[in-house]
DNA sequence: TCCTAACTTGGACTCAGTCCAAGTCAACAC
DNA sequence: GTGTTGACTTGGACTGAGTCCAAGTTAGGA
């Protein structure tokens, strides 16, 4: 994570003891995390770390495509640090896992163009339900 | 329209004026209102109907599975009167116009089960994303 | 080591939605 | 029709998620 501290500072980003908290804490495959998740874990690092800063670090990392904004249910949204390969998601519907997946062929191809309604496609988004082994009855 | 009431009565729905008005927002196709904008229509039949009756009155239609909620953004849910035919969204960037769509093939298809984690899937909800005519450079 | 623009802070605020006690009324029985 | 009653409606208080802001702090270049 420490090439994308230093990434960021390439990008004029200031490093601060508080960034470098959030993006430790968004470290890892399959992390979803809502902001104040991320702040709680940010806090037990850096006790005196603010809601409103990382708000601002997370809505920073979202601009500059380092990290991704999921909101598979309508409540909080959640940040995914896999922002460097494609994938979607699956999210189970009793504990709200999430998982990222990677479905085969390109999403956008269903879509025929009598379908497109003259709109310019930019990407699709898949969210997958389910229940995960945990939550599955028998 | 009104054979929803009716079938909705048939099923010990009390038919009040207020749900009248809700219901009667929520005709047509390609209509995906958040709950403020079906509130400020339905005053518009019923001056006195209260923000709360309308969400109440939506959140029966979706466990009644008459109408759908979505949520193509992070902000307010919408409410989709097209919930008997299976279909996905088609979301503009740009202004943030919704569109149903009917991609080819089964979306839940293109799933590999070594992606599946061990869940039992339930469905996908696609969102596509991108420039509707109006918004479109050029 | 100094300087300053960039960053952080806590608290007030907004927006979407939920909850509740009190009042109202649809629909059934007569 | 009239009465009865439990389901429905109401407005206001409340919650959760997120934004905004003025004042204070600090990273990092000169």
């Amino acid at each position: 994570m420490s090439d994308l501290l230093e990434r960021l500072r390439g990008r004029g980003w200031r490093l601060t003891s508080q960034r470098r908290a959030v993006a430790e804490v968004l470290e890892g495959d399959h992390v979803h995390l809502t902001a104040d998740e991320v702040h709680a874990r940010a806090v037990a690092r850096l006790p005196e770390i603010s809601r409103a800063t990382v708000y601002n670090a997370l809505g920073e990392l979202v601009s500059l495509g380092e990290i991704l904004e999921v909101s598979t249910d309508g409540r909080a949204k959640r940040y995914d640090p896999n922002a460097h390969r494609a994938h979607q998601h699956l999210v189970c519907s009793g504990c709200g896992t999430v998982r990222d997946v990677h479905p085969e062929g390109d999403p956008m191809a269903a879509l025929p163009s009598a379908e497109r309604f003259g709109f310019t496609l930019t990407g699709a988004e898949i969210t997958y339900r389910g229940l995960c082994p945990d939550c599955s009855p028998g």
